[in-house]
DNA sequence: CTCCATAGTATCCTTTTGTATACTATACCA
DNA sequence: TGGTATAGTATACAAAAGGATACTATGGAG
């Protein structure tokens, strides 16, 4: 029952870190293929803008949870991958994960339900 | 390592419903203290309007996290609670709180260490 | 000399989220 | 008769998030 009153709540620290309409799916491309440049990642994530992108690498960096390499090189090279401690947002994506396929089934469900 | 493709992903199902500024914060007056009333709700939330209340437990009813019950009387009574398969979101609402907790901390640390 | 590739910025616009404020119905109480 | 309490709705607005598009620098290939 989380221990604590809801005066002390911390959801939002994990939460704020998570959401945004690409934070999970690029955490969850850097946490399956380890290291990948901008480019590589751009490509991995259908539709997403260059700013997009940029935005919600840096906000993760600010927060730790990835790193960020520069190549001083011509055309230039920028390579990401998830800190130690990103990793230990794993968990709670595993558990997020593992909650939303049981919700597309639970809803599934209550749609059958109606039309009876 | 989620153990699948991060196309997927459900990450997103948990989060949409987790998401909001007041969402987490109603969660967790309504697991730790049962059934309440709107006007309760809304003593324990400071700073929440009617609307916004109103809009979050709407939202939370239409996915069967609370469970909204009207008794027709004057002035009005209604009463919120968790539903069964709204408690399945505890134990990721603990983890995000466990970590949250920590990420704190490692803020600190951080700042701490620029100091220097 | 021109074009390509990379990893960005800058600017403007639309959509979503959240806030502020006023309004409603009606039984009860003084 | 007027005020209070409850659980809302309606309207307007402000702020944040996200999207579209154009622009930048520069070494190397042709």
């Amino acid at each position: 029952m989380m221990g604590k009153t809801p005066e002390h709540c911390r959801v939002e620290d994990a939460l704020s870190i998570l959401v945004g309409k690409w934070k999970p799916i690029i955490l969850l491309h850097l946490l399956q293929e380890g290291t990948k440049r901008f480019s590589e990642l751009k490509r991995s994530l259908p539709g997403i803008t260059q700013k997009m992108l940029t935005k919600q690498l840096r906000e993760l960096e600010d927060e730790d949870i990835v790193e960020r390499v520069v190549y001083p090189q011509v055309p230039p090279k920028v390579e990401y991958s998830i800190t130690e401690y990103g990793r230990s947002l794993e968990p709670i994506l595993e558990a997020m994960h593992e909650w939303g396929m049981k919700h597309t089934l639970h809803k599934q469900q209550k749609q059958k339900s109606k039309l009876l």
